[in-house]
RNA sequence: GGCGUCGUACCCAAGUGGUUUAAGGGACCGGUUUGCAAAACCGUUAUUCGUCGGUUCGAAUCCGACCGACGCCUCCA
């Protein structure tokens, strides 16, 4: 099955094609880096890495690019509550969302560009909008002229007439946005100069320009949340799209929000949670799963509930993937039906709650002959493949399980002592050789074959 | 107010016109196995998909109304 993604530009599932036959162009909007990141915005994040690594699956090259917005309001707030500097904010958290992305198993992006680097450019850019009648300048703001561009609405149906209680700027119309803002005082000397005076770019020119000087004003895939679909992501088209030829991008996708009691997590709300800590009390792989668990494009709720879920998942995987040795760790991949079904499900709009669904079966049939000890050669290739195929995805099995690891010599020991106990029918002895192997962070289960160690996860 | 999304078992969550008299995970109960435990296996848990109508040979899937939840229209992943 060829890949389909949702495009919010039709609202309907489209086949995708790429503009290149073997590159494929990715932006994805990132964090504004004013404080630590919640695990609603890892949740778009991770939905970007996704994205990518069902490309590459699908055998295309990606290039992709993931920006960080370094200059905004907040940010501003939050250098004048701290007595700070604007670099000394926003490398702090940078560093924090590359370290959380990194812990998340986020593939690493081709670009994470800064709006601070590409401010000459926007400054440039901003220009060639008010040369061209597409934008005016009010008291040192510069304004789209939404009236200039007959295609905006990508995204939404505007039929709002200006008012007066919404128009303190004096622009021209309501949905007119800001390309450049003038410098206030609170700004201190957060400003850059320009002809227009001082002051420095909106966030919607900032994308517009990355991607202009990052990819030419040309994307295959344009990804954000959903709520950067208006006005965000209209107003980036909007500006890019009215100086060049050609769409910002053929595809548009939008992943859906997380949820905590109902209600969008957001920061100004003060209702979410910290992924730091979500990755410290859980573990990432637990993170990532339960991120991965439901469909981008529906709400989720937040629930520790799901998390101890998602632990037993990965448990349950790990443990199919302790029944096999992966010692020769460049196996072919070669694709069967079962593997096919996992594909297709991915290749559907990234389905991968279907996918999970098509893993597990797999699981449970092959339980089912080892328990019968009927599993054969074939099956055990298989298992192999599918683990490393669902893995290449989903990146969440300990790493353990893909190594021939080692039992540590004290662990060797006991195991030793407890067999001779078991021998002699000592089950007292043997019990508490098992709890002590268990303090040392190692599980026993005795099978026909005798003792199985395992490292605790 | 305008625009839009969603409502599937005890919980989570796929399926969006016929091979689904509804995947998968978690949970519960019973069984096999085991010195015990764990795991694994077997069996049980939605004749039903928010409600009521309609279209159709056939609907959870399409249409309409209603009820409920949420999002965007203002910073926001």
């Amino acid at each position: 099955m060829s890949l389909k993604l949702y495009n919010s530009l039709s609202s309907k599932k489209e086949i995708f094609k790429s503009i290149s036959d073997k590159i494929v162009k990715t932006y994805g909007c990132g964090p504004t880096v004013y404080n630590d990141p919640h695990i609603g915005n890892f949740r778009t994040f991770v939905f970007y890495d996704l994205l990518n690594r069902v490309l590459q699956l699908n055998g295309y090259e990606t290039e992709t690019a993931v920006n960080i917005t370094d200059i905004d309001d907040k940010i501003i707030d939050r250098v004048n509550q701290e007595n700070s500097s604007l670099k000394e904010i926003t490398s702090k958290y940078e560093l924090s969302f590359m370290e959380l992305s990194k812990s998340l198993k986020i593939l690493p992006n081709n670009h994470n560009p800064r709006a601070t680097e590409y401010v000459e450019e926007m400054i440039e850019f901003i220009q060639a909008l008010i040369d061209q009648n597409l934008a005016y300048e009010m008291n040192g703001n510069i304004f789209f002229d939404i009236e200039a561009y007959p295609k905006y609405g990508k995204f939404i149906n505007i039929k709002d007439d200006l008012e007066a209680e919404d128009n303190e700027l004096l622009k021209r119309n309501r949905n007119d946005f800001t390309l450049w803002k003038a410098k206030k005082d609170s700004d201190g000397n957060i400003f850059w100069e320009s002809e227009w005076g001082k002051g420095r770019p909106g966030w919607h020119t900032e994308c517009a320009v990355m991607i202009k000087m990052l990819f030419d004003g040309r994307l295959d895939i344009h990804c954000g949340g959903v709520d950067l679909k208006f006005p965000h992501h209209e107003n980036e088209s909007a500006q890019i799209e009215a100086l060049q030829k050609h769409n910002l991008s053929n595809y548009w996708l939008h992943a859906e929000h997380l949820n905590i009691d109902d209600e969008k997590m957001s920061k100004s709300s003060g209702n979410f949670i910290d992924v730091n800590n979500l990755i410290k009390e859980n573990g990432s792989d637990v993170v990532r799963l339960f991120l991965l668990s439901a469909h981008y494009r529906t709400k989720v709720s937040f629930s520790q509930k799901k998390l101890d879920e998602c632990k037993k998942m990965i448990e349950k995987i790990n443990r199919f993937a302790k029944n096999f040795k992966f010692v020769n760790q460049s196996i072919e991949l070669k694709f069967s039906y079962d593997h096919n079904l996992f594909i297709d499900a991915l290749n559907d709009d990234l389905n991968t709650p279907e996918a999970i669904g098509v893993f597990f079966s797999f699981i449970s049939e092959m339980n089912k002959k080892i328990a019968k000890n009927s599993i054969n050669k074939l099956d055990e290739e298989k298992s192999l493949v599918f683990l490393k195929l669902f893995n290449s995805i989903f990146d969440i099995l300990d790493s353990h399980n893909l190594q021939d690891h080692k039992i540590p010599k004290n662990i060797q020991n006991l195991l030793i002592s407890r067999q001779k106990a078991r021998e002699n029918q000592d089950w007292k002895l043997s019990d508490s050789i098992r709890d002590k192997i268990l303090s040392l962070g190692w599980h026993v289960e005795d099978t026909s074959s005798g003792q199985k160690p395992s490292k605790k996860n």
